[in-house]
DNA sequence: TTCCTTATTGCAAAAAGTTGCAATAACATA
DNA sequence: TATGTTATTGCAACTTTTTGCAATAAGGAA
Protein backbone atom coordinates (compact mmCIF):
# COMPACT_ATOMS: atom_id res chain seq x y z
CA UNK A 1 0.00 0.00 0.00
CA UNK A 2 0.83 3.88 0.25
CA UNK A 3 3.70 4.99 -2.74
CA UNK A 4 2.20 2.43 -5.13
CA UNK A 5 -1.39 3.63 -4.57
CA UNK A 6 -0.57 7.26 -5.93
CA UNK A 7 0.22 5.70 -9.70
CA UNK A 8 -3.18 4.36 -10.05
CA UNK A 9 -4.73 7.46 -11.51
CA UNK A 10 -1.57 7.77 -13.73
CA UNK A 11 -2.64 4.03 -15.21
CA UNK A 12 -6.10 4.70 -15.58
CA UNK A 13 -5.38 8.00 -17.16
CA UNK A 14 -3.76 6.14 -19.76
CA UNK A 15 -6.58 3.42 -20.58
CA UNK A 16 -4.44 0.64 -18.21
CA UNK A 17 -5.08 -0.96 -15.15
CA UNK A 18 -3.71 -1.29 -11.49
CA UNK A 19 -3.78 -4.81 -10.47
CA UNK A 20 -2.49 -6.30 -7.47
CA UNK A 21 1.09 -7.54 -9.51
CA UNK A 22 1.57 -3.96 -10.61
CA UNK A 23 0.85 -2.79 -7.07
CA UNK A 24 3.10 -5.37 -5.48
CA UNK A 25 5.78 -4.55 -7.98
CA UNK A 26 5.44 -0.57 -7.41
CA UNK A 27 5.75 -1.48 -3.77
CA UNK A 28 8.99 -3.22 -4.22
CA UNK A 29 10.76 -0.73 -6.17
CA UNK A 30 9.61 1.99 -4.16
CA UNK A 31 10.77 0.52 -0.76
CA UNK A 32 14.15 -0.58 -2.24
CA UNK A 33 15.90 2.76 -2.40
CA UNK A 34 18.73 1.12 -4.39
CA UNK A 35 17.64 -0.87 -8.26
CA UNK A 36 16.89 -4.46 -8.31
CA UNK A 37 17.55 -7.08 -11.00
CA UNK A 38 13.86 -9.00 -12.20
CA UNK A 39 14.55 -11.36 -10.28
CA UNK A 40 15.11 -9.63 -7.11
CA UNK A 41 11.87 -7.91 -7.74
CA UNK A 42 10.21 -11.40 -8.17
CA UNK A 43 11.57 -12.75 -4.57
CA UNK A 44 10.44 -9.67 -2.75
CA UNK A 45 7.02 -9.35 -5.10
CA UNK A 46 6.23 -12.84 -4.52
CA UNK A 47 5.80 -12.78 -1.27
CA UNK A 48 2.92 -9.98 -1.69
CA UNK A 49 1.05 -11.97 -4.16
CA UNK A 50 1.04 -15.37 -4.43
CA UNK A 51 1.30 -16.96 -7.56
CA UNK A 52 2.95 -14.28 -9.74
CA UNK A 53 5.40 -15.45 -12.33
CA UNK A 54 8.51 -14.47 -13.56
CA UNK A 55 7.42 -13.75 -16.88
CA UNK A 56 4.91 -10.92 -15.36
CA UNK A 57 7.36 -9.57 -13.55
CA UNK A 58 9.47 -9.13 -16.63
CA UNK A 59 6.79 -7.42 -18.75
CA UNK A 60 5.23 -5.41 -15.83
CA UNK A 61 8.96 -3.90 -15.42
CA UNK A 62 9.58 -3.15 -18.61
CA UNK A 63 6.20 -1.81 -18.74
CA UNK A 64 6.39 0.16 -16.06
CA UNK A 65 9.92 1.43 -17.72
CA UNK A 66 7.64 2.74 -20.87
CA UNK A 67 5.48 4.47 -18.73
CA UNK A 68 7.89 6.51 -16.95
CA UNK A 69 7.30 4.89 -13.63
CA UNK A 70 10.30 2.43 -13.36
CA UNK A 71 13.93 3.81 -14.38
CA UNK A 72 16.27 0.37 -16.17
CA UNK A 73 19.25 0.52 -16.45
CA UNK A 74 22.43 -1.26 -17.70
CA UNK A 75 24.92 -2.16 -15.01
CA UNK A 76 27.22 -3.91 -16.26
CA UNK A 77 27.19 -7.04 -18.52
CA UNK A 78 24.10 -6.27 -20.20
CA UNK A 79 21.63 -7.13 -17.65
CA UNK A 80 18.70 -4.83 -16.82
CA UNK A 81 18.19 -3.85 -13.32
CA UNK A 82 15.06 -0.79 -12.09
CA UNK A 83 14.66 1.08 -9.94
CA UNK A 84 11.48 3.80 -8.85
CA UNK A 85 11.79 6.55 -11.29
CA UNK A 86 11.11 9.31 -9.10
CA UNK A 87 14.44 11.42 -9.35
CA UNK A 88 16.60 12.15 -11.83
CA UNK A 89 19.84 10.70 -11.76
CA UNK A 90 22.88 8.82 -13.13
CA UNK A 91 25.28 6.10 -12.15
CA UNK A 92 28.92 5.67 -12.08
CA UNK A 93 30.25 2.05 -11.57
CA UNK A 94 33.74 0.55 -10.82
CA UNK A 95 35.09 -1.51 -12.70
CA UNK A 96 36.87 -3.32 -10.18
CA UNK A 97 34.87 -3.53 -7.15
CA UNK A 98 31.65 -3.05 -8.32
CA UNK A 99 30.84 0.09 -6.08
CA UNK A 100 28.70 2.15 -7.17
CA UNK A 101 27.59 6.13 -6.78
CA UNK A 102 24.32 8.41 -7.89
CA UNK A 103 25.51 11.47 -9.95
CA UNK A 104 22.86 14.61 -10.45
CA UNK A 105 21.66 14.93 -13.33
CA UNK A 106 22.74 18.67 -13.78
CA UNK A 107 26.09 17.75 -14.01
CA UNK A 108 25.30 16.41 -17.21
CA UNK A 109 22.79 19.04 -18.34
CA UNK A 110 25.09 21.02 -20.63
CA UNK A 111 26.57 18.46 -22.01
CA UNK A 112 23.03 17.46 -23.12
CA UNK A 113 22.29 20.65 -24.66
CA UNK A 114 24.95 20.42 -26.44
CA UNK A 115 24.24 16.82 -27.50
CA UNK A 116 20.75 17.70 -28.73
CA UNK A 117 21.88 20.56 -31.19
CA UNK A 118 24.73 18.60 -32.71
CA UNK A 119 22.90 15.53 -33.44
CA UNK A 120 19.18 17.04 -33.90
CA UNK A 121 17.96 14.25 -31.42
CA UNK A 122 15.49 15.15 -28.73
CA UNK A 123 16.96 13.38 -25.63
CA UNK A 124 14.60 11.63 -23.70
CA UNK A 125 15.59 9.08 -22.03
CA UNK A 126 17.66 10.58 -18.96
CA UNK A 127 19.51 7.77 -17.35
CA UNK A 128 23.67 7.00 -17.96
CA UNK A 129 25.68 4.76 -16.09
CA UNK A 130 29.64 5.40 -16.46
CA UNK A 131 32.28 2.78 -16.10
CA UNK A 132 35.85 3.45 -14.16
CA UNK A 133 37.41 3.17 -10.99
CA UNK A 134 36.64 4.25 -7.50
CA UNK A 135 39.04 6.18 -5.33
CA UNK A 136 40.12 3.29 -3.46
CA UNK A 137 40.71 1.10 -6.59
CA UNK A 138 42.93 3.76 -8.52
CA UNK A 139 45.24 3.56 -5.47
CA UNK A 140 45.86 -0.19 -5.92
CA UNK A 141 47.08 0.47 -9.47
CA UNK B 1 43.36 -12.60 -42.30
CA UNK B 2 44.39 -8.52 -42.49
CA UNK B 3 43.21 -6.69 -39.83
CA UNK B 4 43.08 -9.56 -37.17
CA UNK B 5 46.46 -10.28 -37.90
CA UNK B 6 47.96 -6.90 -35.83
CA UNK B 7 46.34 -8.07 -32.55
CA UNK B 8 48.12 -10.79 -32.43
CA UNK B 9 51.27 -9.31 -30.61
CA UNK B 10 49.12 -7.27 -28.63
CA UNK B 11 47.40 -10.91 -26.90
CA UNK B 12 50.58 -12.69 -26.77
CA UNK B 13 52.22 -9.80 -24.96
CA UNK B 14 50.18 -10.43 -22.54
CA UNK B 15 50.18 -13.67 -21.97
CA UNK B 16 46.98 -14.95 -24.11
CA UNK B 17 46.76 -16.70 -27.56
CA UNK B 18 45.77 -16.21 -30.79
CA UNK B 19 43.32 -18.94 -32.17
CA UNK B 20 41.23 -19.57 -35.34
CA UNK B 21 38.17 -18.53 -33.39
CA UNK B 22 39.41 -15.02 -31.95
CA UNK B 23 40.98 -14.95 -35.63
CA UNK B 24 37.39 -15.41 -36.83
CA UNK B 25 36.06 -13.06 -34.43
CA UNK B 26 37.99 -10.40 -35.03
CA UNK B 27 37.78 -9.99 -38.67
CA UNK B 28 33.67 -10.28 -38.30
CA UNK B 29 34.20 -6.90 -36.01
CA UNK B 30 36.73 -5.57 -38.61
CA UNK B 31 34.75 -5.97 -41.51
CA UNK B 32 30.90 -5.10 -39.81
CA UNK B 33 31.71 -1.75 -39.77
CA UNK B 34 28.44 -1.79 -37.72
CA UNK B 35 28.09 -3.63 -34.21
CA UNK B 36 26.69 -6.63 -34.01
CA UNK B 37 24.54 -8.93 -31.56
CA UNK B 38 26.71 -12.00 -30.13
CA UNK B 39 24.57 -14.28 -32.43
CA UNK B 40 25.33 -12.44 -35.41
CA UNK B 41 29.19 -12.64 -34.92
CA UNK B 42 28.39 -16.36 -34.52
CA UNK B 43 26.65 -16.97 -38.08
CA UNK B 44 29.54 -15.03 -39.45
CA UNK B 45 32.57 -16.54 -37.76
CA UNK B 46 31.40 -19.84 -37.71
CA UNK B 47 31.69 -19.57 -41.94
CA UNK B 48 35.82 -19.52 -41.05
CA UNK B 49 35.73 -21.84 -37.77
CA UNK B 50 34.03 -25.18 -38.63
CA UNK B 51 32.70 -26.45 -35.17
CA UNK B 52 32.81 -23.18 -33.72
CA UNK B 53 30.15 -22.37 -30.79
CA UNK B 54 28.15 -20.18 -29.54
CA UNK B 55 29.64 -20.24 -26.14
CA UNK B 56 32.99 -20.06 -27.11
CA UNK B 57 31.28 -16.53 -28.98
CA UNK B 58 29.85 -15.21 -25.88
CA UNK B 59 33.35 -15.77 -23.76
CA UNK B 60 35.45 -14.72 -27.05
CA UNK B 61 33.17 -10.94 -27.01
CA UNK B 62 33.24 -10.31 -23.32
CA UNK B 63 37.40 -11.52 -23.53
CA UNK B 64 38.08 -9.14 -26.06
CA UNK B 65 35.89 -6.79 -24.39
CA UNK B 66 37.78 -6.77 -21.24
CA UNK B 67 41.33 -6.42 -22.93
CA UNK B 68 39.90 -3.28 -25.12
CA UNK B 69 39.43 -4.69 -28.51
CA UNK B 70 36.02 -4.86 -29.01
CA UNK B 71 33.82 -2.24 -27.20
CA UNK B 72 30.86 -3.49 -25.58
CA UNK B 73 27.80 -1.37 -25.81
CA UNK B 74 23.85 -1.49 -24.89
CA UNK B 75 21.65 -0.33 -27.06
CA UNK B 76 18.20 -0.71 -25.84
CA UNK B 77 16.92 -3.63 -24.09
CA UNK B 78 19.25 -5.08 -22.32
CA UNK B 79 20.84 -7.03 -25.10
CA UNK B 80 24.57 -6.14 -25.89
CA UNK B 81 26.17 -5.35 -29.09
CA UNK B 82 30.10 -5.28 -30.28
CA UNK B 83 32.28 -3.43 -32.62
CA UNK B 84 36.02 -3.08 -33.14
CA UNK B 85 37.68 -0.83 -30.60
CA UNK B 86 39.33 1.70 -32.94
CA UNK B 87 37.90 5.31 -32.76
CA UNK B 88 36.10 6.45 -29.60
CA UNK B 89 32.79 7.18 -29.98
CA UNK B 90 29.29 7.29 -28.28
CA UNK B 91 25.99 6.10 -29.73
CA UNK B 92 22.58 8.01 -29.90
CA UNK B 93 19.66 5.91 -30.51
CA UNK B 94 16.18 7.06 -31.41
CA UNK B 95 13.66 5.18 -28.85
CA UNK B 96 10.89 5.76 -32.03
CA UNK B 97 12.22 4.05 -35.35
CA UNK B 98 15.34 2.59 -33.63
CA UNK B 99 17.90 4.95 -36.10
CA UNK B 100 20.98 5.30 -34.76
CA UNK B 101 23.83 7.47 -34.99
CA UNK B 102 27.95 8.08 -33.78
CA UNK B 103 28.50 11.02 -31.34
CA UNK B 104 32.50 11.98 -31.41
CA UNK B 105 33.93 11.64 -27.71
CA UNK B 106 35.42 15.28 -27.48
CA UNK B 107 31.58 16.66 -27.43
CA UNK B 108 31.11 15.00 -24.14
CA UNK B 109 35.32 15.59 -23.26
CA UNK B 110 34.34 18.24 -21.00
CA UNK B 111 31.36 16.67 -19.09
CA UNK B 112 33.96 13.94 -18.41
CA UNK B 113 36.29 15.62 -16.85
CA UNK B 114 33.43 17.81 -14.36
CA UNK B 115 32.28 13.98 -13.56
CA UNK B 116 35.53 12.79 -13.06
CA UNK B 117 36.42 16.01 -10.57
CA UNK B 118 32.78 15.68 -8.68
CA UNK B 119 32.82 11.66 -8.01
CA UNK B 120 36.45 11.12 -7.60
CA UNK B 121 36.56 8.18 -10.58
CA UNK B 122 38.36 7.85 -12.90
CA UNK B 123 36.51 7.46 -15.89
CA UNK B 124 37.95 4.30 -17.63
CA UNK B 125 35.01 2.67 -20.09
CA UNK B 126 34.05 5.54 -22.72
CA UNK B 127 31.07 3.98 -24.50
CA UNK B 128 27.86 5.45 -23.89
CA UNK B 129 24.12 5.13 -25.45
CA UNK B 130 21.75 7.94 -25.33
CA UNK B 131 18.47 7.66 -26.17
CA UNK B 132 16.14 9.75 -27.14
CA UNK B 133 13.74 10.98 -30.58
CA UNK B 134 15.23 11.68 -33.72
CA UNK B 135 14.51 15.02 -35.85
CA UNK B 136 11.79 12.47 -38.31
CA UNK B 137 10.43 11.22 -35.39
CA UNK B 138 9.97 14.41 -33.40
CA UNK B 139 7.76 16.14 -36.37
CA UNK B 140 5.32 13.35 -36.39
CA UNK B 141 4.68 13.91 -32.37
C1' DT C 1 61.41 -30.39 -34.11
C1' DT C 2 59.53 -32.30 -29.84
C1' DC C 3 57.75 -31.65 -25.31
C1' DC C 4 55.29 -29.36 -21.65
C1' DT C 5 52.42 -26.01 -19.53
C1' DT C 6 48.18 -24.02 -19.31
C1' DA C 7 45.00 -20.91 -21.97
C1' DT C 8 41.15 -21.99 -24.71
C1' DT C 9 37.51 -24.69 -26.70
C1' DG C 10 33.41 -27.79 -27.14
C1' DC C 11 29.92 -30.06 -24.92
C1' DA C 12 26.02 -30.32 -22.22
C1' DA C 13 23.30 -28.67 -18.59
C1' DA C 14 21.60 -24.62 -16.17
C1' DA C 15 20.11 -19.94 -15.72
C1' DA C 16 17.98 -15.81 -17.55
C1' DG C 17 14.74 -13.70 -20.41
C1' DT C 18 10.83 -13.83 -24.10
C1' DT C 19 6.56 -15.02 -26.40
C1' DG C 20 1.82 -16.97 -27.88
C1' DC C 21 -2.41 -17.98 -26.29
C1' DA C 22 -6.41 -19.07 -23.58
C1' DA C 23 -8.33 -17.85 -19.06
C1' DT C 24 -8.97 -14.22 -15.78
C1' DA C 25 -10.26 -10.04 -13.69
C1' DA C 26 -10.10 -4.62 -13.80
C1' DC C 27 -13.16 -1.15 -14.26
C1' DA C 28 -16.27 1.80 -17.32
C1' DT C 29 -21.03 1.82 -18.28
C1' DA C 30 -25.65 1.06 -17.55
C1' DT D 1 -24.94 -3.72 -8.32
C1' DA D 2 -24.69 -6.45 -12.58
C1' DT D 3 -22.59 -6.69 -17.25
C1' DG D 4 -19.38 -6.45 -21.12
C1' DT D 5 -15.02 -5.16 -22.98
C1' DT D 6 -10.40 -5.92 -23.19
C1' DA D 7 -6.02 -5.24 -20.50
C1' DT D 8 -3.46 -8.40 -17.90
C1' DT D 9 -1.99 -12.75 -16.09
C1' DG D 10 -0.36 -17.67 -15.84
C1' DC D 11 1.21 -21.40 -18.22
C1' DA D 12 4.34 -23.71 -21.04
C1' DA D 13 7.39 -23.76 -24.74
C1' DC D 14 11.18 -21.35 -26.61
C1' DT D 15 15.32 -18.39 -27.28
C1' DT D 16 19.38 -16.31 -25.41
C1' DT D 17 23.25 -16.28 -22.29
C1' DT D 18 26.20 -18.45 -18.73
C1' DT D 19 28.93 -22.02 -16.50
C1' DG D 20 31.68 -26.40 -15.11
C1' DC D 21 34.61 -29.59 -16.74
C1' DA D 22 37.36 -32.60 -19.49
C1' DA D 23 39.76 -32.56 -23.93
C1' DT D 24 42.45 -29.86 -27.06
C1' DA D 25 46.01 -27.06 -28.95
C1' DA D 26 48.97 -22.49 -28.79
C1' DG D 27 53.45 -21.35 -28.31
C1' DG D 28 57.71 -20.95 -25.11
C1' DA D 29 61.64 -23.84 -23.88
C1' DA D 30 64.68 -27.73 -24.61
Amino acid sequence: MSCSQEYTPQLRARGYRMTPQRHAILHVLCHSGKHLSPSEVYVRAQKQVAGLTEATVYRTLEFLAENGLARPSHVGNGRLVYEIANHEHHHIKCRNCGDEMEVEHNLLKSMYQKLESASGYQLTDSHVTFFGLCPDCQKGE
